[in-house]
DNA sequence: ACATGATCCGAGAGCGCTCTCGCCCGTGGA
DNA sequence: TCCACGGGCGAGAGCGCTCTCGGATCATGT
């Protein structure tokens, strides 16, 4: 609607400047091939004229898109409720704009979704993907594999045993189960049960290992499956009381569950942390800090994640090699953070 | 890394269907000057080669890009503990996929960031623009205009006034809020509090306008400014409750507020809904449901507001006058919610 | 049979940019 | 003084697409 004033172009800059368009372009993309006097009456003349270049132009020849896909692959609600998403997201959109580079949004529910975004990928219209929560039986990788689009994962891939190529940050999820449990122990905790996240997914898989390198032999009735909503972590919470009434102390693979199972213990009138503690994933704040008793839990740093995803990924598109350094999986730390609940 | 595939180009497919570029050009857009038979051999030769149109090449003669930056001008913490924005950009999400666009996704948090927005807006990377979550003195809006991109706002900019063109789509939060105290009236409560959102957003105006319709004279002591977190609920209750402890009923600006007035309450023994009837907003689930008691709240549809602005801004594009039939703004109903804490 | 449209398709220009190539000019060595 | 050399700059091609325009083809009216 109404008519958009035409945008200048190479052509007018360098005309007002009287130089060549080579020039203005040299000028424009930082190269050091023109010296002072000249250089500085082309940008004057950009400035003059407002000249932004044209980025689809410049992809025609280059073909680079600077623009990278963030995918976020998961089919429901969880997106919603969980703040984890969003705070990933931040961290890649802090390192990719301190880049230059643009961040497409493809949210995905189902298989429809994610044909269209192997499509997508496909076509070349980024130059690289970011792959968010990415779940065992997804058929993404196998789309982006074969779109041929450098990736990185956000979490490790359940296929990334060996696999050439894959490319993944995560935190260190067994350690840090492993040091929760550990920690109950040392408190003197005997009967420690776990809510597990959605087994789907690697990280659960990984926080569920982590707790049985701890307690060895676990009675499998103490583990219950969630799915990283705080409705399950009620739901898997009621279920561990009626089960084991005994337990006097629970893992939660996050901290929404962890609340969750925080609300029926005080609705069955257990005392947090003395009859039992609680420890949970994530140190999700603030929730973490405002459940009653505050919440001891596991911290990562997602934003962190995700700033190291985009990092990795800028860096092999530049051609940086990232190859030798990071083709695997890069794992950060995780810290317990002591609070009232254990 | 590694070499790239180069992807066939509507040359090549024109050469094995036999036919000129500009009759592939034509079958692969859709347009209907293409007899049967060719047609059909060039939809065989696309598929044969995998052809994908190059968007850039395509950008670069029909000046659109088939691409809307949504911009998420919060500034800080807040886009983590509200599923308001992720639930908004999935709407959007959704009705951009399904016609084609892609998402560029802007998140800003400050003053540097929005001249970069505004630079990237001017730098026409992108058709138009969707705004969610918008304050007050925010420069955002002036940069936008002098960017010349069609835009859509989610909730009332504060200028909307009258100022031409501005189209936005939002809840009736006052009508909404109106309903929300005349209901705490209908239950025969006669003093009843607020809680407000951040009043440097419309909305939390707007919901607080409501109020005052609804209870005319009201007494200032029993309005408290929140900020739309949950924490800033927990603090109001208990600011109210020290000022006023003769309320006997709370109507708070969204739900994540009224969960921690409703925290706050219990811890100072008061019963839900028996002495202080609680009334929240938005109808977040899970959070509205999962509060105890589950709280009656004020539905708005907030995937819908996305969907809307989206379609909204896509027929502007498109040039399907939208300038008759939205210019201003439109306004979405909302439902009360009957649940237990009032 | 020929003129008249209408319809379908191809030729070709051009979108705004990058990048190679070669020209020109200035400098230094003989 | 002349030649070789090198670095700064311009000319021009071409990225993959769309779209106008005109030519070819075919049905139709007379």
């Amino acid at each position: 609607m109404t008519e958009t004033v035409p945008r200048p172009t190479l052509e007018a800059v360098a005309a007002r400047a009287g130089v060549s368009r080579a020039t203005v372009s040299r000028v424009v993309n930082g190269s050091d091939a023109v010296r002072e006097p000249l250089a500085e009456r082309v940008r004057q003349a950009v400035e003059e004229l407002g000249y932004v270049p044209n980025q689809a132009a410049r992809s025609l020849v280059t073909k680079r898109h600077d623009a990278v896909a963030v995918i976020v692959a998961e089919p429901e609600t969880r997106v919603f409720a969980d703040p984890f998403f969003a705070r990933q997201l931040r961290g890649i959109s802090k390192e990719l704009t301190a880049h230059d580079n643009q961040l497409v949004l493809l949210l995905t529910e189902d298989r429809d979704d994610h044909a269209r975004v192997g499509r997508y990928l496909a076509g070349g219209h980024v130059d690289g993907a970011l792959v968010i929560s990415l779940h065992v039986d997804d058929p993404l990788p196998g789309l982006i594999r074969s779109a041929g689009v450098p990736t990185v994962f956000g979490g490790r891939p359940d296929f990334s045993g060996g696999r050439d190529g894959v490319v993944y940050v995560d935190c260190d999820n067994r350690g840090g189960a492993r040091d929760a449990v550990r920690h109950l122990i040392g408190l003197g905790r005997g009967r420690i049960a776990h809510i597990t996240g959605a087994l789907d997914q690697t990280s659960a898989v990984d926080r569920l290992d982590g707790y049985r390198d701890a307690v060895v032999g676990a009675d499998p009735r103490l583990v219950v499956e969630g799915d990283f909503t705080s409705a399950s972590g009620e739901r898997a919470m009621r279920e561990l009381l009626d089960r084991s009434p005994g337990l006097d102390a629970v893992f939660a693979a996050n901290d929404l569950m962890a609340a969750g199972a925080l609300r029926v213990l005080r609705e069955r009138g257990r005392r947090v942390p003395d009859d039992v503690a609680v420890v949970g994933f994530d140190d999700m704040l603030p929730i973490a800090e405002q459940t009653e008793p505050p919440l001891t839990t596991v911290r990562q740093d997602i934003e962190e994640m995700g700033r190291l995803m985009a990092r990795l990924l800028l860096r092999t598109l530049d051609g940086t090699g990232a190859e030798d350094q990071a083709a695997g999986g890069l794992i950060l730390p995780t810290t317990l953070i002591r609070r009232a609940s254990a």
